[in-house]
DNA sequence: CTGAAAGCGCTTACAG
DNA sequence: CTGAAAGCGCTTACAG
C-alpha cells in the first residue's frame, strides 16, 4: 500500500489540531465555517480517507453491519444483497454479506466470532436464519441489535419487515377460484420455512371461504426446487378426479410443474393452470410466462436495514404483495 | 457490545507476556509446545476473538480482499461470489463483496477509497469491471495485488483464471453442424463483455472449418437479456431461408429465443435447435431443458481468489468449459 | 524461547 | 469554537 495521508498529515496543512480534523469528518458541531471549509479543502486534495479500523478500534462503533443468509436462490440471495446495501451505504455503514449454515451446530459460535472479531453494529438474518432460537436468544443476551426479514417464528419480538403471507396465499388461491377452479393442487415448499405453513394456510383459508372443501389428497410436498415441483405435480396429475389448477409454494417449483405439464403434453393453462409465489427472476424466463405472487424481496431487505438503523422507523414494517396474472392460468376446463 | 475479552487478559490467565500470546494467535515459530497448549485452552475457555480492526491497525496486512463486480445475473453474482468466499475464508481472509457501478465517473475513485479505508490486501474483478483501463492502470500504479476473472482486454498481464471463449463456442457450433444444421444463428451479446467477440469468433471459426459461408445476416444483436433473446429471435425468423438452428450468447437470450419459438408454434427441436451459453440455473428450468455450454463460474472465482493468495500457484489459470446436451437441439429438418 | 517498548490512526472524555 | 492527553487492541522491530 502507499503511504496514505492520516488525519495529523491533513491537520498540520491545514493548520489545525488533529481533533479538529476528526471534527469535520464527522460532522460534529462546534467547528467554524471557514475552518470546516479549509480542512474540507485538504481533505479533498489529498485525498485522504479515514482509516475504518483505527476508527473502529478508537470508537464505540465500527459503521460495520452484517447480512446473514443460507437460501439455495440466487435470486432471493442476489435481491436481499442489494436491498439491504442499498440502505446500509445511504445510511453509511458497510455491509458485510456472509453467507452461513443454519444448519450446523457451530452456527451460532460463528456467528459470535464474526460479530466480535468485525466489531459489528448489528446484524440483518434473511430466512431462514431467522428461525433459529439459539441464535436470537443469543443476540438478545448480548444486546446486539438485529432484524429479521420475513420471520415466522416469534413474529411480534423485536424489528421485522414482513409481507402477509397467509393474505397473499388466499389471493392466489382465490384467483384460481375465481376462474372456476375447484379442485386445486397445492405444493409446499420445505419445512424448515415457516412461510411454506403460512402459505398453506392460506390456500386453506380461501377453500374455506368459498365453500370447498379441503381435500388432503391435493397437498404434496416439495423441496422448493425445480426438480421437487415435477414430482410432486407427477403425483398430483395422477388423482382422479385430476386437478385443473396447481399452486407451488415458490416458482422454481412452479417451473417444475410446467416442465412436468410439457411433458405429458398438457395444455398450460387449457387443461391445467398454474401458478406461482416469489416473482424471480424465473417467472418471466419460462413460457407461457408464470402467473405468481410477487415478494418484495429487494424492497424487504431495504426496510429491514432501515429499521435497524433509523431507529426513528419503528420496529415492524409490513410490505406489499402483488399478484402478477400472466399467462399460465385461465379458465378452468368444463 | 458486551465486554470482550483481550489479548491481555487471555495472557493474564496463561501467565505469560501478551506476547505471546500474539505469537500462538499468528502461529508463530518459537513457541514451547507447553506454552502454546496453555494459552490455546485459556483462548477457548474465554471464547476470545482477536480484534480484527487492531491487528489490520497494527500489522501491515489487513487480511481483507475485496470482489467487485457488476452484473445484472442474480445467477452468475451468487455463483461468483460463493466460489471466492470459499477460497478465501479456507486461507484466513476475510472477503468484501462488493458491488459497482462500472460505467461511473467515480469509479476509480471509489475503488480506491474502499481501498483505503478498508486496507485491502488486494482485490478480485469480475466481467465487467476486468475491462476498464484507468481502473487497471491505478492499481498497477500502487502496487496493490489483483486478480481477474475471465479478462478480456490485456489478457496476458497479471494474474487472471478463464476459460477459452473462442474454443468453447466453436464446441457448440459444432455440434450444431454435427447434427447436418447449416444456416445457424448468432445472437450476441453485450458489446462490452469481451467474451461477446470471442464467441462470435468461435462461432465463425467453427462455420470456416466446415466449409460454411459467413452470412452476415445471420448474426444480430442482443443484450444479454431473456428480452433481447425473443427480439432477436422474432429478427432471424423472418430470414429466408429460415435458420435451423440458433446458438445464443447466453442462457437468458437462448431463453428468450425458446419462448418466442413457442410463441410461434415452432417446435423445438424439431423445426429449431436452440443452443445457449453459461449453463445457468435457467437452463433446467426452461422446457424443454436447454442444450449449453457450462461455464464453471464458481471454480472460476474459487481459481482466482487462489491465484491471488497463494503465490505459489502462478499467474494465470485456465479452466475448462464442457458442452450440455440437453433437450433444445436435435437433427435439422430435411 | 520470551518479553518490554513503541506505535498503528483514529475517538473519547476532559479542559478551556 | 478548539486543543492536549489517554487509550482502543493488537503487531512490529529490538533485546536478551
Amino acid at each position: 500500500m502507499s503511504s496514505r495521508p492520516t488525519i495529523k498529515e491533513v491537520s498540520k496543512i491545514a493548520g489545525v489540531s488533529f481533533k479538529t480534523v476528526s471534527r469535520v469528518l464527522n460532522n460534529e458541531k462546534h467547528v467554524s465555517e471557514e475552518t470546516r471549509r479549509r480542512v474540507e479543502e485538504v481533505v479533498a486534495r489529498l485525498n485522504f480517507r479515514p482509516s475504518h479500523a483505527a476508527r473502529t478500534l478508537a470508537g464505540r462503533r465500527s459503521f460495520q453491519v452484517a447480512l446473514l443468509y443460507d437460501n439455495p436462490s440466487p435470486y432471493y440471495v442476489y435481491h436481499v444483497q442489494t436491498g439491504a446495501q442499498q440502505r446500509c451505504s445511504e445510511l453509511g455503514y458497510r455491509l458485510l454479506l456472509q453467507p452461513v449454515d443454519s444448519q450446523s451446530p457451530d452456527l451460532v459460535s460463528n456467528v459470535m466470532a464474526l460479530i466480535d472479531e468485525a466489531h459489528l453494529d448489528g446484524v440483518i438474518l434473511s430466512p431462514p436464519v431467522t428461525e433459529i432460537p439459539a441464535l436470537l436468544d443469543e443476540l438478545d443476551r448480548r444486546g446486539l441489535p438485529y432484524v429479521r426479514i420475513a420471520p415466522g417464528a416469534r413474529k411480534e419480538a423485536g424489528m421485522a419487515a414482513t409481507i402477509d403471507d397467509v393474505a397473499a396465499a388466499r389471493e392466489v388461491t382465490e384467483h384460481l377460484i375465481g376462474l372456476g377452479h375447484r379442485a386445486i393442487g397445492f405444493i409446499r415448499g420445505l419445512d424448515s420455512h415457516v412461510s411454506t405453513w403460512e402459505r398453506l394456510q392460506g390456500y386453506r383459508e380461501a377453500l374455506a371461504a368459498h365453500g370447498i372443501a379441503f381435500d388432503e389428497d391435493l397437498v404434496v410436498a416439495g423441496e422448493n426446487s425445480f426438480t421437487s415441483g415435477g414430482e410432486a405435480a407427477r403425483k398430483l396429475l395422477e388423482r382422479r378426479p385430476r386437478p385443473t389448477a396447481i399452486f407451488a409454494g415458490n416458482d422454481d417449483m412452479a417451473a417444475g410443474v410446467l416442465a412436468a405439464a410439457h411433458e405429458s403434453d398438457i395444455d398450460v393453462p387449457g387443461q391445467l393452470s398454474i401458478a406461482g409465489f416469489d416473482d424471480s427472476d424465473l417467472a418471466k424466463a419460462v413460457w407461457p410466462p408464470l402467473t405468481t405472487m410477487r415478494q418484495p424481496v429487494r424492497e424487504l431487505a431495504y426496510a429491514a436495514a432501515d429499521l435497524m438503523l433509523s431507529p426513528e422507523t419503528g420496529q415492524q414494517v409490513t410490505l406489499e404483495h402483488k399478484l402478477m396474472v400472466r399467462a399460465t392460468t385461465g379458465p378452468a376446463p368444463r
